[in-house]
DNA sequence: CCGTACAATGTTTTT
DNA sequence: CATTGTACGG
């Protein structure tokens, strides 16, 4: 009770308000940066400290990271152990519960999960398997398939509307493809396997029917927190609406103007729909910025408020004071990339550390350049978004081998292993899945020898029916016995990419290292999938500098934030010109990039660009742009090292940044011993002089390794 | 029936 | 431009 006061004290009045609330149900409209994490964490911390036991709560982020960290720095806040709150995606709880209550309707605790690539493999099956392949060369492909059955689910739409509004060339094949989704339907409940929105779906259709699960949840959860809600899905929605029955003690936060997954389903209108779910419900708006500077936030509200439809608030600051947001066109992605390059070495230098940058992007490969030319300069970065680990093929077939260990009946997974063997291809592999159907191994083992001589198929089925994975074995022994088994297929398979591919593994490997159950490990990898550099970066000696998707920056925030190719066709993105909807979605991912920043924002838009198809071509500046007020931002022009000294010319005479206005210190100016002085870290003395690089032993700082083209060093007598 | 060599095709954001 | 489908030879 005594803490109590210190960290409602931090509180403004509206966040403590929502703080209080503690029963009944509770909307809070939080802008960007109104503190709305640190509202979440204290009223954790205050419903804990109130009496309630930490397990009774449960946490409904956007991320496990997200919610982890919560969950952490409520701990710190009250120095009490909150770990027992339950914390996650609305998927991952889902999963919990289905492993847990599934058997209700009809699903085994060992169901196996199918990622969106299982989905897509398992509607190729079923195209084949019903003939739809044959000579109807236009039939949607498979990620279309998956695609459009996941909308209809998501976004409550009949197939006809969706495909009369996305894919009209496909109205045609409407009955055939009803008849495939109700295929699909059926593969998947006979063999024990859901895909990412059967969690949600099954998980909603137990709570409808279920009164008893109700007043279970309602006892085993008696306080629910949503996180994002803006980003949520009337399937979601309901789901609270359930979970909450009993009690109604739910707290929702969100940000209408934020809301960027529209296309998974979410709408922002969920937002106010809460209230007429809940007619009790207490309203409370968190306006107040902490996070950026007037000039961002200025710029912020001019996008949002260049938008189609009225949102709520307007948000404002007490930090006054901070540079205009920079706006810079180079002539191509190169000079792009140098610019950000030589703006983050010049920021490093004044003492920002790389982890306070970060570097943003509509779609993950708009970022290839940049990324070569922080590997030349030797910059450390980690990238978020893009290609995950999980998605490249050599974890989807190491994988395959873990799915079919927990569920023999998953034969999607089998029919990847059973491809990866040598002489074995569709047909065989079919064969073999019917005699596995009819009579399960071992008792099938030599029939199914029968089928095919293949030594790698003889190999597997001997080493399988040993695996005993509820057992003795633990996840880690397990994997080394798959790999040992797999590594020959691997090299044979991926032999031109064979070390590039080993890496990824190894990661994996030490990943297992955490995990006591195999099941969780698989289910972990399925519903928090890793990023490809998550595993790779281990051995930075610096934190690194962030590049990310504006859709995986949601909710951060850093010191400096660069966002890049601001062009049409590429933000907005190409596929969302067309339809109003979709580029008002573009709009607030822009405003959710803009708002990331704390002091500084670079945006970028080169003159020329790749555009797929037609090679390099002119850019047209994005309309997010054009349409701001130029008082809102400084456009500079800059000539990179190479073509002159690192110079940059403001276009207008108040601009920020007086750093490149003064000349440069050349290289060969300093020997060792010399003493110095630097415009920030003061003075010091030269210890090395290694080409462009200089170490300096500074009196505040300790010796520092500074690069002369970014630095401007005085000597001193 | 398997594996490979070649042609075509559309190219975001994520649990 | 890299993945995905098709044609053909072994």
């Amino acid at each position: 009770m005594r803490e109590s006061k210190n960290y409602l004290q931090d509180l403004n009045p509206a966040q403590r308000e929502a703080v209080e609330t503690l029963y009944g149900p509770l909307l809070v409209i939080a802008g960007a940066g109104s503190g709305k994490t640190k509202t979440l964490v204290c009223r954790m911390a205050h419903l804990v400290e109130k009496g309630i036991p930490p397990e009774k709560i449960l946490l409904l982020t956007f991320t496990r990271r997200a919610a982890k960290e919560m969950i952490e720095r409520a701990s710190l806040l009250l120095k009490r152990d909150f770990h027992k709150v339950t914390g996650g995606t609305f998927h991952s709880l889902c999963h919990t519960m289905l492993r847990q209550y599934g058997t209700l309707i009809g699903y085994s605790p060992n169901f196996t999960l199918l990622d969106r690539t299982d989905a897509e493999d398992l509607f190729n099956l079923l195209k084949t398997s019903l003939g739809l392949s044959d000579n109807k060369k236009r039939f949607p492909k498979k990620d279309t398939l998956a695609n459009l059955y996941s909308k209809t689910l998501n976004q409550e739409k009949s197939l006809e509307e969706l495909l009369d509004s996305e894919y009209p060339q496909f109205l045609e094949f409407l009955p055939e493809i009803q008849r495939l989704f109700v295929e699909y339907k059926i593969y998947k409940k006979e063999h024990q396997l859901m895909d990412y929105d059967d969690l949600l779906l099954n998980w909603l259709e137990i709570l409808k029917n279920y009164p008893q699960i109700r007043d279970e949840m309602g006892k085993r959860f008696h306080f629910i927190m949503v996180d994002e809600y803006q980003d949520t899905n009337t399937l979601q929605g309901e789901i609270i609406k359930y979970m909450a029955s009993t009690h109604q003690n739910v707290m929702v936060v969100g940000d209408d103007s934020q809301s960027i997954y529209r296309f998974r389903g979410a709408n922002y209108r969920n937002i106010f729909d809460f209230p007429k779910i809940f007619p009790q419900t207490k309203i409370i708006k968190l306006e107040q910025n902490y996070r950026s500077t007037q000039p961002i936030l200025d710029l912020a509200n001019v996008i949002i408020a260049n938008s189609k439809i009225k949102y709520t608030k307007t948000l404002f600051t007490l930090k006054k004071e901070g540079a205009k947001p920079v706006l810079f066109r180079a002539k191509d992605e190169a000079e792009t990339s140098k610019f950000v390059v030589d703006k983050i070495l010049e920021l490093r230098e004044k003492g920002i550390k790389l982890s306070q940058i970060a570097v943003l992007f509509r779609s993950a490969y708009h970022s290839y350049e940049l990324e070569v030319e922080l590997a030349k300069r030797g910059i450390p970065f980690v990238k978020y978004g893009g290609l995950k680990l999980l998605e490249s093929a050599h974890i989807k077939d190491l994988l395959a081998f873990l799915k079919i260990i927990l569920n023999p009946r998953d034969f999607l997974s089998w029919n990847r292993v059973l491809l990866l063997m040598e002489g074995i291809g569709p047909r065989t592999a079919e064969k073999i899945i019917q005699t596995l159907k009819r009579e399960a191994l071992p008792t099938s083992l030599n029939r199914i020898l029968g089928l095919s001589p293949s030594h790698e198929l003889k190999r597997w089925l001997e080493l399988y029916t040993t695996i005993k994975p509820y057992e003795e074995e633990s996840p880690s022994e397990i994997l080394q016995k798959i790999w040992y088994f797999y590594e020959p297929l691997f090299q044979r398979i991926y032999s031109e990419d064979y070390h590039r591919r080993v890496k990824d593994l190894e990661g994996l490997f030490s990943l297992v290292l955490k995990y006591k159950s195999l099941d969780e490990f698989v289910s972990d990898l399925l519903l928090e999938p890793l990023e490809i550099t998550e595993l790779e970066g281990e051995t930075l000696d610096e934190d690194p500098l962030i590049l990310s998707t504006i859709h995986s920056a949601k909710g951060l925030e850093w010191h400096t934030v660069f966002i890049l190719s601001l062009i049409e066709g590429r933000f907005p993105s190409l596929y969302s010109l067309k339809n109003t909807d979709d580029l008002e979605e573009e709009r607030r991912l822009f405003y959710v990039a803009v708002t990331r920043a704390r002091e500084k924002l670079f945006l970028l838009s080169p003159l020329m660009v790749y555009l797929p198809g037609e090679g390099k071509t002119f850019a047209k500046p994005s309309r997010f742009l054009t349409e701001l007020p130029k008082t809102l931002y400084e456009e500079v022009n800059y000539t990179t090292p190479e073509e002159k000294s690192s110079h940059i010319k403001p276009v207008t005479e108040n601009y920020m940044n007086t750093h490149y206005s003064t000349e440069l210190s050349s290289t060969s100016s300093f020997k060792i011993g010399d003493f110095v002085k630097h415009p920030h870290f003061g003075e010091g003395e030269v210890l090395e002089v290694m080409g462009e690089k200089i170490k300096v032993n500074f009196i505040s700082k300790g010796p520092t390794i500074l690069h002369l083209k970014y630095t401007q060093l005085e000597r001193l007598l």
